[in-house]
DNA sequence: GCCAAGATGAGACTCAGTGTCAAATTGGTC
DNA sequence: GACCAATTTGACACTGAGTCTCATCTTGGC
């Protein structure tokens, strides 16, 4: 079960494991959708209203470093967040419920590969997330 | 030749063809890297100190509508835009010196056929470009 | 040249995200 | 369990990219 390594990974780096981590981590987690940090920061508001908002902030970046969430761009220059569960994970999201679907890693393989022998260039980190509507909000309209 | 397109995307739309806007896109054009709209907009300032800065956001804004340049965004949360001649282009942005080469859309092609043909998703448009060191910027360190 | 629709420039405004700092918490160590 | 240094938190001030407003100016069709 992929929830037992969370712990693990939230105290990489030497980074304490506090509650209020703990409570961001779990609220994204439990959203299974991509939420902006001002959305989810008011999610926790309803049940922890004395977790602080710079905290979620410093929590989702934390995510972000300890591979425990992406982080993408959102219309409007807002980032916006999902938890995942294995790193380098690319998505599909869909801009009308927010929802979001992982991308198959062997489907993107072959163009990293092919991105590195083409060109001379040492690929650091891909920005690789489609954007559209999911199933469900293609058949509403 | 392609610059000759240039007018004609400019108004398409119903958009009109101003001065301002032949500035900012020729300066961006020009610039053969990545700016943020800052950026260009202080470039733009040492020729034609007239130009709002207002304007300069807005005109890129319509160049990206236009297929003109796409926007990526850099860390910091800042947007930078290149000029580009055709649409639906994606790129290798150097961290380091900000210089973009563009990706062969024959590499990026299948996967996009696969992911329309894997997940029911009606893709909109999608954030594929790549991060990292130009191999002279590598060479360098 | 005329004129309506659209664009511009100046600057106020918004708000996501960051920095600061005193107080609180964590997790080793004894 | 108590102690303590290092880290984290919460509150809030601050920053700055990007947007909005509006009076004025341009564009382009007639």
């Amino acid at each position: 079960m992929v929830a037992a390594r969370i712990p693990d990974r939230m105290t990489s780096q030497g980074r304490r494991l506090t509650r209020q981590r703990v409570i961001v981590a779990e609220a994204l987690a439990s959203a299974k959708r991509a939420l902006s940090a001002q959305e989810l920061y008011e999610r926790i508001q309803a049940n922890h209203p004395t977790v602080g908002r710079a905290t979620v902030y410093r929590a989702l970046e934390a995510q972000v470093q300890d591979g425990m969430a992406s982080r993408f761009e959102r219309d409007g220059h807002v980032s916006a967040y999902i938890a995942c569960d294995a790193e380098h994970h690319h998505h599909l999201v869909c801009t009308h419920c927010q929802r979001v679907e992982d991308l198959d890693e062997t489907a993107v393989a072959p163009l990293l590969a092919s991105v590195g022998r083409r060109h001379e260039f040492q690929v650091d980190h891909a920005a690789l997330d489609f954007y559209g509507l999911c199933r469900s909000c293609r058949r509403k309209r």
